[in-house]
RNA sequence: GCGAAAGUGGCGGAAUUGGCAGACGCACCAGACUUAGGAUCUGGCGGGGAAACCCAUGAGGGUUCGAGUCCCUCCUUUCGCACCA
């Protein structure tokens, strides 16, 4: 009975054990300084944000990178794998509001508890290097950045239309609205409003971010698909209109300067402000203005701008063409964008897809003023939006090529002073203001004397009151704690308010990868030499729901920093990996869907090591993974089988530690085969496939081989140095995706140190070699049959074997082979007529 | 509408360069051991057929000695962008 039980996988018996041990050994999974003389390896996970659980998402995340620190760490890298908590949040506000908790002891409590799931999940991270935004010596930095911002002219404050979600009560940046809703509750419409704002000048970087993409090849292309579109770099030219009378110009921005000939209108956004002094005299015209204003702001709430009809009411007013002179009515239109350009453009319905529509509609004129570039074709129908063509009915410009004209009409403009060559991006300067109190105090005051005042770097960090009446009101509630809003200027040290405003918690994780390098530093953000000698980042991993809001903006602080002379690299990661989602029965899984499966049941059913490599297991790790309880079910039998045949062998490993090398039998050469055939796939995986579910079947091949030669191992048929061989390389290729069995295998074994220590196995191309192949036989390029030749068997010795088969020779007998193809090592294949 | 990725057994998935389709696992079936089994072990498991064989990777065409893989047309799903002038 004793036996028996000893023969039983619990992982509830091994892992607390080890998890233990590693607790008390914080070196084990430390980084060590640059001295150490070791190449180094830089891997993160992104980090979580602290509701107080862990989900499947990030154990999926986290067992990623975890494999791969653990693998690095084998082979022989100085490992930084930190872990951290993106602490700041309205969560933290909401379960205050509910619970009456105050938002740091609720959050510190949720962090406590999401660390005790990661270290019961066996996570090797360097807690040492912990890093928690909340906390005042991490967001003293967050302050600290925003004064040197700030003297480099890239924070301003200004008052302008800004997203406002009603739900969490504050504004938003543009990243966080998607189509029209709040990122955190997609049920929620957001709101303009017109408010005092702070904004970081992330468009004075907008080239480079755009420009720094080509480089980033260890990017996924959909990430930087996203970034590209999100910038929106677009060239073209400025033109002025003058109205008709008043003299007033009109700005417009077109990318198609070549066809400004063809403008037989032009077209204002509702809230152009010229609109808004035209209405202003004009009731009609106002009424009308004010339905195209609702529309637009009705159909941006929809989150369909784009198929709204378009239509718009001419303003009886006129302007003339630069060029041409020509009088050409003004109209205003709800397809014409307030935020995009100038708010206003030339309609050109000859060739425009738009601006057709649009002149179709209202019976303006359509004209050409692009012909074909070859004069002997049709004319192409309208609208024509090619840019291949010549132009016509342009005046002085007729014959000339779009893009000769698009020149020398810009050259015009520049020369006589109505326009310009110019650049317009997509991308918007960055809101950070927040009227919330969880978050970075922003480190400004407000004296009517000196007006906005920095708090001086000495007098940081600006804390958060600890103890606050968290309500639903709206505005700051900063503001309603007044040891807080009062203040002396540190100019004139008269009264002064403090500003209320918290900075967005994006500010938070643009930057705390550099913390973790120098988490402790309180005189600075992170001493340049440590930044220096970890970044880049080796390999980032993380959620694609990133790809545009938090991977942007991190970019952009990455080279804020670089300015600041903090850091030498450009970007901050070299390689990003983005993981595909964990779904259940068809949908993510989700608390309104009822589908969550809790880490904290699979480890409890079925362990650590079973649930990670399940994670590893089931899919791809850049594609969605569908949940099945059955088949963690399944990784946990098959740690069991590992453990049983482990234990079973090991005091013959231990006797072979001594062995010398033997004449080895079939069946060690054989089992030898398969292990040197796993260990290169596994290695190469890691080198850059990823394909981690491969990896995990390759080693289940490896012990189904094992347990099929048990008989013969059994009867001690396989020499002792090789079945040592056997199971101390299978533990070490478990070690990246298996912890805690390996640590304990490792240590039934007879293996000194920890199994993190070993060095990684080599496979020895010689032992992985087969020495015969089954080689198939096609006749007309369908399988017949299958012949055993030598490994090195030549083209003509797979020949002579194929046509020599019975089958073959059945099947070819009395026709003629017309052509034998043979791929040495492949196949043979015969062309039989 | 534009762009990208994907579509393979009952299910998750494998097939890295055009070369034995379905590795590995789940579920299921049969058997062994057992007082018992959510344990363990052995075998089976795409479809048709008694078999020889035939058919099969979303659909249809093509290239090739040979196509899940390359090319063309179409369908479906997911994701991103969407009056950006």
């Amino acid at each position: 009975m004793a036996e028996e039980k000893e023969l039983r996988y619990d992982p509830a018996l091994i892992e607390p054990k080890w998890q233990e041990r590693w607790a008390a050994d914080p070196a084990l999974y430390a980084a060590e300084p640059a001295s150490c003389g070791k190449p180094k390896y830089y891997v993160l996970e992104m980090l979580p944000y602290p509701s107080g659980q862990l989900h499947m998402g990030h154990v999926r995340n986290y067992s990623i990178g975890d494999a791969l620190a653990r693998h690095m760490w084998m082979r022989g890298y100085n490992v930084l794998h930190p872990m951290g908590w993106d602490a700041f949040g309205l969560p933290a506000e909401n379960a205050a509001l509910k619970n009456n908790t105050p938002p740091r002891e609720w959050t510190l409590a949720n962090i406590a508890a999401m660390k005790r799931q990661m270290q019961r999940l066996g996570l090797g991270y360097d807690w040492a290097t912990e890093v928690t935004t909340c906390l005042p010596d991490y967001y003293h930095w967050n302050q600290w950045f925003f004064l040197r911002m700030y003297e480099k002219g890239l924070v301003y404050r200004k008052q302008s239309k800004v997203n406002w979600c009603p739900e969490c009560a504050t504004v938003l940046a543009n990243e966080q609205v998607v189509d029209g809703r709040c990122w955190r509750h997609d049920d929620t419409i957001v709101e303009q409003r017109n408010l005092e704002q702070w904004f970081f000048r992330i468009t004075a970087y907008a080239q480079e971010l755009l420009d720094g993409l080509d480089k980033l090849d260890g990017w996924p292309e959909k990430v930087r698909t996203m970034q590209r579109n999100w910038i929106g770099r677009s060239e073209g030219t400025e033109v002025d209109f003058t109205v008709e009378g008043s003299g007033e110009k009109i700005r417009v921005f077109t990318t198609r300067v070549d066809t400004i000939f063809g403008a037989t209108s032009v077209q204002l956004a509702p809230e152009h402000p010229l609109i808004t002094a035209f209405a202003a005299a004009d009731a009609a015209l106002k009424v009308k203005v004010d339905e195209l204003i609702e529309e637009q702001k009705k159909a941006k709430e929809a989150g369909d701008v784009g198929a709204i009809e378009k239509h718009g009411v001419a303003t009886g007013r006129f302007a003339l063409n630069p060029y041409s002179g020509e009088r050409v009515p003004v109209w205003v239109a709800n397809y014409i964008l307030m935020d995009y350009g100038t708010g206003a453009i030339m309609s050109v319905p000859g060739h425009d897809e738009r601006d057709f529509e649009f002149a179709t509609k209202y019976g303006i004129e359509i004209r050409r003023v692009i012909a074909s570039a070859d004069a002997a074709s049709e004319e192409p129908a309208l609208p024509f939006t090619s840019e291949d063509g010549v132009l016509v009915n342009s005046g002085e410009y007729n014959g000339l090529s779009c893009a000769a004209a698009e020149k020398k009409l810009q050259d015009v403009a520049a020369g006589k002073g109505f326009g310009k060559a110019t650049v317009t991006f997509r991308l918007k300067d960055w809101g950070v203001s927040r009227q919330r109190y969880w978050g970075t105090p922003i480190p400004m005051i407000h004296c009517e004397r000196d007006g906005l005042v920095p708090v001086p770097d000495e007098q940081l960090p600006v804390v958060l009151p600890p103890q606050i009446e968290i309500t639903q009101q709206g505005g700051s509630p900063l503001g309603r704690v007044p040891e807080f809003v009062n203040v002396t200027c540190p100019k004139c040290g008269g009264a002064a308010r403090r500003e209320t405003d918290t900075m967005d918690t994006f500010v938070d994780s643009s930057w705390y990868f550099y913390r973790y390098t120098d988490a402790k530093n309180a005189g600075q953000p992170f001493d340049p030499a440590i930044a220096g000698y970890w970044f880049p980042i080796d390999q980032y991993i993380g959620g694609v729901e990133h790809a545009i809001l938090h991977l942007i903006y991190s970019r952009f602080w990455t080279k804020v920093m670089r300015d600041l002379d903090l850091i030498t690299n450009d970007e901050p990661a070299r390689r990003l990996f983005t993981q595909g989602m964990v779904i259940k029965d068809g949908a993510k899984m989700s608390k309104s869907k009822g589908n969550v499966v809790s880490p904290d049941d699979m480890v409890a059913r079925y362990g650590a090591d079973a649930t990670r490599m399940y994670a590893l297991f089931a899919a791809p790790p850049d594609r969605d993974l569908d949940w099945q309880e059955d088949g963690v079910a399944g990784v946990s039998r098959f740690l069991g089988r590992v453990w049983r045949l482990a234990m079973k062998y090991a005091p013959v490993a231990k006797a072979g530690q001594a062995g010398a090398p033997q004449e080895l039998n079939g069946g060690a050469v054989k089992l030898l085969r398969k292990l040197h055939q796993t260990t290169a796939k596994i290695t190469q995986d890691f080198e850059g496939r990823w394909h981690f579910n491969t990896c995990v079947a390759a080693i289940m091949e490896l012990v189904n081989d094992l347990q099929a030669a048990d008989a013969q191992l059994a009867a001690g048929e396989i020499p002792a140095p090789v079945v040592r061989e056997l199971l101390r390389t299978l533990v070490l290729l478990l070690a990246p995706f298996a912890p805690y069995l390996s640590a304990e295998l490792w240590a039934e074994l007879g293996e000194a140190g920890d199994v993190l220590r070993a060095p990684w196995p080599v496979s020895d191309p010689a032992l992985a070699k087969e020495d015969e192949l089954e080689v198939p036989v096609q006749i007309n390029g369908k399988l017949v049959t299958v012949v055993r030749v030598a490994a090195d068997a030549s083209p003509k010795a797979i020949e002579a074997a194929a046509l020599a088969d019975e089958k073959i020779q059945a099947r070819t007998a009395g026709k003629t082979v017309a052509k034998i193809i043979v791929v040495p090592g492949k196949l043979a294949n015969l062309v039989v007529k």
